[in-house]
Parts: structure tokens; sequence; C-alpha cells
DNA sequence: ATAATAAATTAGGTTTACCTAAATCATCAT
DNA sequence: ATGATGATTTAGGTAAACCTAATTTATTAT
């Protein structure tokens, strides 16, 4: 369970872990695809962390692939490792947002369990990173996830949105231009007490947006617990 | 002159940089012992290193191997990187020293310009690492400064202590309690003709203390190129 | 000078992870 | 139900970097 596995099979559970992160399995184009490989290379290593003594993923023939226990450990652990380089580039060495991922896709292969306590520690244990993506804990355990209008979202918090009003189009298109759409990360700013307007800053957008507790009503998004 | 090189040809070239330091070639068995790999391997390598379009390494058989100035170049990287690194654990993430060196050992390879330039700005653009080691800059010049052991400073000229020995607590203790500790900066004030012990001021220290050849061999100091 | 020893090289092989081309399987429209 | 199409797998091969065993070269002691 223990045994050093190498970058590239982290990269393979990792990238499996994704693909099937809403249910259902990977498929050897996809990851090749993810991967910038041949599917006949995918397939070769599909079939090889599925006969490991114990397997990293349940494999057949022809119909795609998914984790075991195992293999959603490691990815899981390669997870916690790429969040949290991404949260410490961006709090600690003034990186931005889009700077961050490329680093950490390569850091997080070389770093030890001790980097990783260290870098956790200096960030005070941090849940999210700075894209609002949940950081699994030093035991692999998410973040618990609930879902609340925007209107219920304290001032300082992160959230992803999950749904917005879609009665009106001009609304829609509105909020869109303003990159609010589903699957976004933002972070509550201010709400003012009287009219409860909400400032918000969308993640990967430079431009705060406002919003007023009517429309806040219709929006729903993904939170911690 | 850019093309990456990989891993282990970064550590190949780390290696001959440090084991032709102060002149003369490296061995295929010392690179052997000091990567830990067979010597018909190193052999292997060193024979390709010899042969790529700039050259990395001037090899002969049977008479060792000595860097190019490309060689020099990728080797001075990879110890700035290093000792940057080892510097940044220390001062920023609460490592000791004896825990610094394998991670930087992995870290380095995996470490970017970008982040490169975030940590020597964070370091405020150190010279030396903790160790008193110089840092190459990144133009990968090293520091005009010159180590040498105290048996060798000429009598009245001064120099920081670099390093102590380290192996026996009590001549530390002892040592530390004369202030003769890295940081510390000195002036040799004797040295008998006939057993060369050493009579030394420490600066900000009232005594003088008295040094013979043995420990005097094991003290590096920092003096004026 | 030469034989013994040590160091280095060559020869041949392994593993990991990739590739292309050819073959096979699955699905979907007729 | 069948054939076309696309996805997947198999077969055979490459490159990097390692290995052991056998051989060759260099050094050292007599």
């Amino acid at each position: 369970m223990s045994e050093t596995l190498s970058h590239n099979i982290q990269d393979y559970l990792k990238r499996i872990f994704e693909l099937t992160r809403s249910g259902g399995k990977a498929s050897t184009s996809q990851l090749a695809e993810v991967l910038g490989i041949s599917a006949a290379s995918v397939t070769n290593m599909l079939q090889k962390l599925s006969k490991t003594d114990p397997p990293y993923v349940i494999y057949q023939k022809h119909h795609g692939v998914e984790l075991t226990e195992a293999g959603r450990q490691a990815a899981l652990k390669m997870l916690r490792r790429h969040r949290l380089i991404e949260h410490y580039l961006v709090m600690k060495l003034g990186y931005t947002w889009d700077e961050v991922h490329q680093e950490a896709e390569i850091l997080e292969h070389a770093m030890s369990p001790l980097l990783e306590k260290r870098m956790d520690a200096a960030l005070g244990h941090p849940e999210f990173d700075p894209h609002g993506d949940p950081i699994p804990n030093a035991e692999l355990h998410m973040p618990e996830i609930v879902q609340i209008s925007l209107n219920n979202l304290d001032v300082g918090k992160n959230g992803q949105i999950v749904r917005v009003p879609h009665e009106d189009p001009q609304v829609l298109r509105y909020l869109g231009k303003c990159g609010l759409r589903p699957g976004a990360k933002i972070t509550l700013l201010s709400r003012t007490p009287y009219d409860k307007t909400m400032r918000l800053q969308v993640h990967d957008v430079a431009e705060e947006i406002v919003i007023g507790p009517t429309l806040g009503d219709q929006i729903t998004l993904k939170v911690e617990a």
C-alpha cells in the first residue's frame, strides 16, 4: 500500500479520478486525450494498473476504467498535494492563479510527506485552494459540501455555482458575461446590511460583480459544510 | 543550449562538478560511488554526454571526465537551485539542516525558472546559504569570495566562520562558548612556526582563543578573494 | 619487466513507458 | 440483422537508464 508509485502512474490515477468524479467510468480515449498520449499506451497502462497486488483500477476491456479504493487514495494524495502547492504559491510566493497549475503539476510529484506537512501548517491547514476547490485533509477526507443560495453565503467564504436562474435570457447573458455560470467559483466579498446587495469575485475573472438579493436567492452554490 | 536535460543527466553533471571542484577530473568509479549505480552505467552515460551537440563533458576512455562550459553552466544552475531550496526550507518552512539536503535533491529537478526567481526574491537574493556555501546568482556567477580552512588563513587577515566541525558536540559547545560559530568574524593574530598553533581574536569577544591545526583544518572561513 | 590487482569498458539484457500499424470489438443507422 | 464507423486492443518496436558478467586497460609491487 505504501510502495512508491511512478510519476506516470500518479498522473494516470489523478486523471481517472477527475474523469470519474461525477460517477461512471473513464474511457481509454478520454485518458489518452487528457494525458496527451496514444490510446494504445493507455490500454497497456490500464492492464498493468488492474493487475498490481493491490489493484489500483477496475478495468474491463472496451468498457472503461474506474479506481479501486487504493487508487482513489493515491489520487486523493496527489490532489491534496496539488492544491496545497497551488495555494502556497499564491499565498506565499506571489503567484497569480493562472501561473500555479502547471507549476503544481510538476511539483506535486516531488513533494515529500514532510514538505506537505510544513506547507499545510504554513497555510493554517486550509480547506480550499485559490480556485475554490476543496483540499483533502491529511487523512484524505474532502471537506463536506452542501448547497445553499448565494443569499445565505457568509461574507469571505467561497462557493461554486451550481445553478443560475434561467427564466430571463437577458439576465442569463449578463451573468454569463461576468463569468457567473455553473462551475464557476466565487468568493463573497461583502453584503451591505441594509439592502443585502452583494459584491463578489468570480475566480479567474478580474472584475468584481454586484448582485442584489432577488437574483442572489436564485443562485445556488456548493459550499463547505 | 536550452534543451531540457533529464533528471539523470542533471545529476551526473552536478556530481562531476562537485568532484572536479578543486581541479582535475572525476573518475568513473567515483561517479558510480556518489550516484549509487554501477560503473558500467556511468561509462555509458559519459560516452553519451561527450557526444551531444554541445557536449557536456570532455571524456577520455580510462582517463576520467571533466565538464565543458555547457556542462558547467548546467551544473551551476542545479547548484543554485539546490542551495536556494535548502535556504528557503530552513528560513521559511522551519526545516532543520539535516532535513533539507534530501528534499532539495528532489525538488531541484522540479523547479521552474519562475519558482527559482520567486524563492530568490522571497529570501532577499542571498549570496550564501545557512551552511555558508555560496549560491550562484541568477547569471550563475559565484560570489567573489573564497573559502579556505583556518589553517590556510594568513596571519593578520580577517575571515568569517562558515562551517565548524559538527561531529563532537563537546567541541562544538566549547567553540560556541568562545563565540566561534558560523557567521562570526575573526582575525588571525599569530601562528607558531613549529606546531602551527593559532591565536585568534573573535570580533566582539574580549578573550583571544587558541586553536591547534587539527581543529583548524576543520574550520572553514570566507575570505576576500 | 612482468605479473597481480584494480579500474574501466564492452556486450548483452531488463524495465518503464512510450510509439505506430494492424486487428478486433462495439455501436448505430439502415 | 448487418455493415460502416469509431473506439479499443494487440503486436511489435524504440529510447532512456539501469543491470551483471566478461573483457580490456592501467597501475603497482616485486
